[in-house]
RNA sequence: GCCGGGAUGGCGGAAUCGGUAGACGCAGCGGAUUCAAAAUCCGCCGCUGGUAACAGUGUGGGGGUUCGAGUCCCCCUCCCGGCACCA
C-alpha cells in the first residue's frame, strides 16, 4: 500500500477500470429492482460551474448509495443543446452554433468524467441531433392533428433597429441589448400547446406527489392559479350595432361598486376609440413600448386614458366609462377588467390618480369606510354587501350566487372557473432550435410534415448575425413542396422553445437508440424516474412542462404512468458575486469572480488593477459570467476532494454562496483517512470484529460506529442531507484516531470501523474509498454496512437538569429508571437543591431520555 | 408588484417531533516537532463581566403562546429564486 494519498493516481486508475468493465451500464434485463436516478441535463455553455458539480454530485451520491443497496441503477447524462447562448456565441465569434455546441459538449463530457460520476454513457443524447428531435417533430404533427397544438397571435418583444424578436433576457431597461433601441410589443402568429386543457389534472396531480417538496407544489399550484369567479358582460352600442364587453372577476360581490372598466391597449374597443381620438392613439402607442415580461408590466407606473366610450352596467344599466389601462394584459382573461376602486388596491390607486369615483359596497362590522383605513379591509371576503340594493346584507358567497343568478337570467354572465395558467407558446423566431414541422401552402394552409418525411433537418453550417432568423434566408431550407397537393410551398422557419426538448428527454434515456418510434417498451420498464435532482429555479416552468408532456405521451399511448418524477430534490442555487463595467452607451461587460480582487478599497480587475462595479450576488450563469470553474479545484486536490467539499459545504436544498475557504479541510480529512488506514494495514491482516467481550474503550467506539452507520444511512436515504452524514463520519474518524491498543481484539474493532467508514464514504468519494477498501479487504466487494443493534445498548444515560427552563446541571441515571426515580434523583441533586432553597417545586416536567425541568 | 424560500459565532454550517444552541469543518490564537519553513500532532476559541469557580446575555428586528422557542403564531426588515423568449 502507498503511504501517501495520491488522488490523481488513484482517480485515473479507478476511472479507467470503471470504463473498461462498464461498471455503470444500466441493465435493461436485470431482475433486481430498478432505481432511475436523473439529474437535470446541462446546457453545454462551455465549462462546468460549481452548480453543475453540486447537482451531479448529489445525483451520484444517491445513485451509488442505491447501487450499494442492490438496486439496478440507471444514471444517464445528455445535453440540452439548443438555445440562445449558442447564437450569442456565434454572433460574437463568427462560429456556427452547431460547431460551438459540439466543442462545448466534448469539453464538458471530459470534465464530468474526471469527476468520476457513475454515469451510463452509452445512453448519452444531445437534443440538437436529428435522431432525437425527429421524434419531437413527430409528436408535434400528431398533436397538431389532434388540436392539442394550434396557432394564434401572441405578443413578443420587437427590436425595431435590429428587426428581430428579443428574449426577455435581451431587453435591458426597456431597450434592445445590442441596438439600444426602445423595445416595442408586436403581435405575430405562433403555435401553442393547449396546456390549459390539462390545468385541472396538473393541479390535482400534485396531491399524488408525496415525494416532491411542498414549496415546489405550492409554487406550481399558485402558477396554475385556479379561481372560481364570474364571467360577465357590459352591453354597449357602437357604430349602430349592439355588442358586449366581457370581463372575468373573482369578486362579483363587488359588482355594484364598479365605477369604470379598463381594457388592454390592444383591445378592439381601444383600437376603435383611437380612430376618433388622436391622443388616445398616441397613448396606445406608448403602451406598446417596453417588454412583455410580467415583472416589468407589474412594476411599471399604472397609466390610463379615457376612451370616451361608455358601456352599460349589466344590472343597473348605469353608464360606465371605458378606460385603456397599461396594466391590463390582452393575453390574460378577456383583456378587460371591471374596476372597483373601493375594494381593489390597484383600482384604488388608478381611481385616485385620475379622480374616478370610489363607491364602497362592502361593509365590515364596527368599521365605516374611509379612504385612510381602506387597506385593512378592501380585499376582505369577510364583509357583507352595502349600498347594493337588493343584495344588501349578503355575505361573499351568497352575494356572488345571487348576482351570478341574476346575470344568468339576463344572459349577461355565468359562473366560471378560470386558470391563471396560459397556453404554452412554443414558436421562436430563432435559428438554433428544433424546426417546427409545418409547411405553408397557399392552397392547403398549414400542413404538418408527414412522418415518413421527418426529420426536418436543421442545417448546421449557419452563422446567425443577430438580425432576424437566418433560416429565412436559406432558400434550400425554405423552399419545398406541399405534402398534400405537391405545389411549391414554404417551410416554417420558426423553431421550438427549448423547453420542449427538455420536457421528454428523461423518457428517451430508456431507449436512446430506438429508431422505430419516440419510445419503446423499455420506457415503461424504467419510468417513472425514481429520483430527479435539479435546481430550484426550475420549480415551475421546466417541471410543469415535463409533467404536461408526460400526460401528452400517456394519452398517445407512449407511457403508462401519470407523472414523470416520483421523488424530486430541488437543489439550492450556487450563487456568486457579479462584477461589471459599463461602456459610455450603457452596455455592460461582465467579469468572472476569478479575475477580480476584492479588498477594503473595493473590487478591481486583476488584469489592469482598475475598479469594477459590484453587481450583487446571483445564481451562477453564463449571462453574468459569474460561474466558478471547478477545474482548478480538481487539478489541485482531485475529484474526491471537490465532491466531498461540495457536499460538506451546505445541505443540498439550501442556496450556497460560493467560497472555496474550507476546501483544505476536506482534503485534510481524506489524507487523515488514508493515514489511518495505512497505519492499520501496516499492522497486518485482521478480520473485522465478529463478537465477544471488549475493553470499555473499544466497546464505546463500536457503539459510536453503529450509531454512525444508523445516522449516515438515514441522512442519505431519507433526509438527503449529506453534510451531516460527512460530519458524523469525521467524528467517528476522530474517535478512531484516539483509540489506543494493538491487541488483536482492538485491531479487529479498528478493522470493522475502517471498513464501514470507507464504505459509507464511497458514494461521496468513490475513488479513494475503492482504493482503501481494496487494501482493507482485498478481493471483496464493498457493500453498505449494517447496524449491529447489540452494539447500541447502553446502561446509563445523562439527563439535563433545568430550573425554570434554564440549564443548571446534569445527572446520570439508569436507562431503565422510572419517572419517579428520575424525578427523585433530579430533586436530590446539588444543582437543583441550590435553586430550590428549601421550598417545594411548583411543577416537575420529565422528558424521558432528555431532561428534567423544575419550576419553582 | 405577485408567488416561493432564507437569515444561527470572524466564516460555511449543526440542533431530524417544542427539550443541552453552536456538532463537524474553515479561519484565528497558544504549544509540540523542525536549523527554519511547509506538513503533521495537542490545546483554546459566541459575546460581556470575573484570575477563576461562575454569573449574565445570545439564533435578522418587534410582539405573543409555552414549564421550556433557533424551531409554533402575528407584524416588520433585508437577501435569494421564479414571473411564461436565459436555461
Amino acid at each position: 500500500m502507498q503511504e501517501k494519498y495520491l488522488p490523481s493516481e488513484i482517480e485515473h486508475a479507478a476511472q479507467a477500470q470503471w470504463t473498461a468493465s462498464q461498471t455503470y451500464r444500466a441493465r435493461d434485463d436485470s431482475d433486481r429492482p430498478k432505481y432511475y436516478c436523473l439529474s437535470m441535463f446541462p446546457y453545454p455553455s462551455g465549462r462546468l460551474h460549481m452548480g453543475h458539480v453540486r447537482n451531479y454530485t448529489i445525483g451520484d451520491v444517491l445513485a451509488r448509495y442505491h447501487a450499494m443497496r442492490g438496486f439496478n441503477v440507471m444514471q444517464p447524462m445528455g445535453w440540452d443543446a439548443f438555445g440562445l447562448p449558442a447564437e450569442n456565441a456565434a454572433i460574437a465569434n463568427n462560429v456556427p452554433p452547431a460547431a460551438w455546441t459540439y466543442a462545448n459538449i466534448d469539453h464538458m463530457r471530459t470534465q464530468l468524467q474526471a469527476l468520476g460520476f457513475a454515469i451510463d454513457w452509452s445512453r448519452e443524447l444531445a437534443t440538437c441531433k436529428p435522431d432525437y428531435y425527429r421524434w419531437e417533430q413527430w409528436l408535434f404533427t400528431r398533436l397538431f392533428e389532434k388540436g392539442v397544438i394550434y396557432k394564434k397571435m401572441a405578443t413578443v418583444n420587437w427590436d425595431p433597429v435590429d428587426q428581430t424578436v428579443l428574449a426577455n433576457e435581451q431587453v435591458i431597461e426597456g431597450r434592445g441589448w445590442r441596438s439600444g433601441a426602445l423595445v416595442e410589443k408586436r403581435d405575430i402568429p405562433m403555435y401553442f400547446f393547449r396546456i390549459t386543457q390539462y390545468a385541472d389534472e396538473l393541479l390535482s396531480g400534485l396531491d399524488n406527489l408525496p415525494g416532491w417538496p411542498e414549496r415546489v407544489k405550492t409554487m406550481q399550484a399558485n402558477w396554475i392559479g385556479k379561481s372560481v369567479g364570474v364571467r360577465l358582460a357590459f352591453p354597449y352600442e357602437l357604430d349602430g350595432s349592439q355588442d358586449r364587453l366581457w370581463v372575468f372577476t373573482t369578486r362579483a360581490d363587488t359588482l355594484m361598486g364598479v365605477t369604470f372598466v379598463a381594457v388592454a391597449a390592444e383591445h378592439p374597443l381601444a383600437t376603435r376609440a383611437a380612430q376618433d381620438k388622436p391622443e388616445l392613439a398616441a397613448f396606445i402607442n406608448e403602451c406598446k413600448q417596453g417588454s412583455v415580461a410580467e415583472a416589468d408590466m407589474a412594476t411599471m407606473e399604472k397609466k390610463g386614458m379615457d376612451t370616451g366610450l361608455k358601456v352599460a352596467h349589466p344590472l343597473t344599466g348605469e353608464a360606465i366609462p371605458v378606460w385603456v389601462g397599461n396594466y391590463v394584459l390582452m393575453s390574460y382573461g378577456e383583456g378587460a377588467v371591471m374596476a372597483v376602486p373601493a375594494h381593489d388596491e390597484r383600482d384604488f390607486g388608478f381611481a385616485q390618480k385620475y379622480a374616478l369615483p370610489i363607491k364602497p359596497v362592502i361593509g365590515v362590522e364596527r368599521e365605516t369606510f374611509s379612504l385612510d383605513g381602506w387597506e385593512e379591509w378592501y380585499a376582505s371576503k369577510a364583509g357583507y354587501c352595502v349600498n347594493s340594493g337588493k343584495y344588501d346584507g349578503l355575505g361573499y358567497e351568497a352575494a356572488v350566487d345571487a348576482i351570478a343568478a341574476d346575470l344568468a337570467a339576463l344572459k349577461l354572465g355565468e359562473k366560471k372557473t378560470q386558470f391563471r395558467l396560459r397556453d404554452w407558446g412554443i414558436s421562436r423566431q430563432r435559428y438554433w432550435g428544433c424546426p417546427i414541422p409545418i409547411v405553408h401552402c397557399d392552397a392547403c394552409g398549414d400542413v404538418p410534415v408527414p412522418a415518413e418525411q421527418l426529420p426536418v433537418v436543421l442545417p448546421e453550417d449557419v452563422v446567425p448575425d443577430g438580425a432576424g432568423n437566418p433560416l429565412n434566408r436559406r432558400a434550400d431550407f425554405v423552399n419545398c413542396t406541399c405534402p398534400t397537393c405537391g405545389a411549391p410551398a414554404r417551410r416554417e422557419t420558426d423553431t421550438m422553445d427549448t423547453f420542449v426538448e427538455s420536457s421528454w428527454y428523461y423518457a428517451r434515456y430508456a431507449c436512446p437508440d430506438f429508431d422505430g418510434g419516440m419510445l419503446d417498451a423499455r420506457a415503461n420498464k424504467w419510468l417513472p424516474v425514481d429520483q430527479y435532482i435539479g435546481g430550484i429555479e426550475h420549480a415551475i416552468l421546466h417541471l410543469l412542462y415535463a409533467r404536461f408532456f408526460h400526460k401528452l405521451m400517456r394519452d398517445e399511448g407512449l407511457v403508462a404512468s401519470d407523472e414523470p418524477f416520483v421523488n424530486l430534490l430541488t437543489q439550492g442555487m450556487v450563487i456568486a458575486n457579479t462584477y461589471y463595467r459599463e461602456t459610455p452607451d450603457g452596455k455592460k461587460t461582465w467579469f468572472n469572480p476569478a479575475d477580480v480582487v476584492v479588498d477594503d478599497s473595493g473590487a478591481r480587475l486583476k488584469a489592469d488593477g482598475q475598479p469594477v462595479i459590484v453587481g450583487g450576488i446571483e445564481k451562477m450563469a453564463k449571462s453574468k459570467n459569474n460561474g466558478v470553474d471547478p477545474q482548478a479545484l480538481i487539478d489541485l486536490y482531485g475529484a474526491d476532494t471537490a465532491r466531498l467539499f461540495t457536499m460538506f459545504a451546505a445541505p443540498p436544498e439550501q442556496s450556497l454562496e460560493w467560497s472555496d475557504a474550507g476546501v483544505e479541510g476536506a482534503h485534510r480529512f481524506l489524507k487523515r483517512l488514508w493515514k489511518l488506514a495505512y497505519e492499520h494495514v501496516q499492522g497486518g491482516a485482521v478480520a473485522a470484529f465478529a463478537g465477544g467481550e471488549l475493553p470499555d474503550a473499544a466497546k464505546a467506539l463500536r457503539r459510536q460506529l453503529h450509531q454512525t452507520i444508523h445516522k449516515v444511512s438515514d441522512d442519505i436515504e431519507r433526509r438527503k442531507q449529506f453534510n451531516t452524514a460527512i460530519a458524523a463520519v469525521m467524528e467517528l474518524m476522530n474517535a478512531l484516531a484516539k483509540l489506543d491498543g494493538a491487541d488483536a481484539v482492538t485491531r479487529s474493532v479498528r478493522q470493522e470501523a475502517l471498513e464501514a467508514a470507507v464504505a459509507m464514504l464511497a458514494p461521496i468519494v468513490p475513488h479513494i474509498s475503492e482504493a482503501l477498501f481494496a487494501e482493507l479487504r482485498p478481493g471483496v466487494a464493498m457493500v453498505w454496512p449494517t447496524v449491529d443493534e447489540g452494539a447500541l445498548v447502553q446502561d446509563e444515560i445523562e439527563l439535563m437538569l433545568q430550573v425554570n427552563g434554564k440549564l443548571r446541571g446534569q445527572i446520570r441515571v439508569a436507562v431503565a429508571a422510572t419517572r419517579e426515580a428520575v424525578e427523585a434523583a433530579a430533586l436530590a441533586s446539588e444543582a437543583v437543591q441550590k435553586y430550590l432553597d428549601g421550598q417545594a417545586p411548583k411543577k416537575v416536567v420529565v422528558v424521558p431520555g432528555r431532561l428534567v425541568n423544575i419550576v419553582v
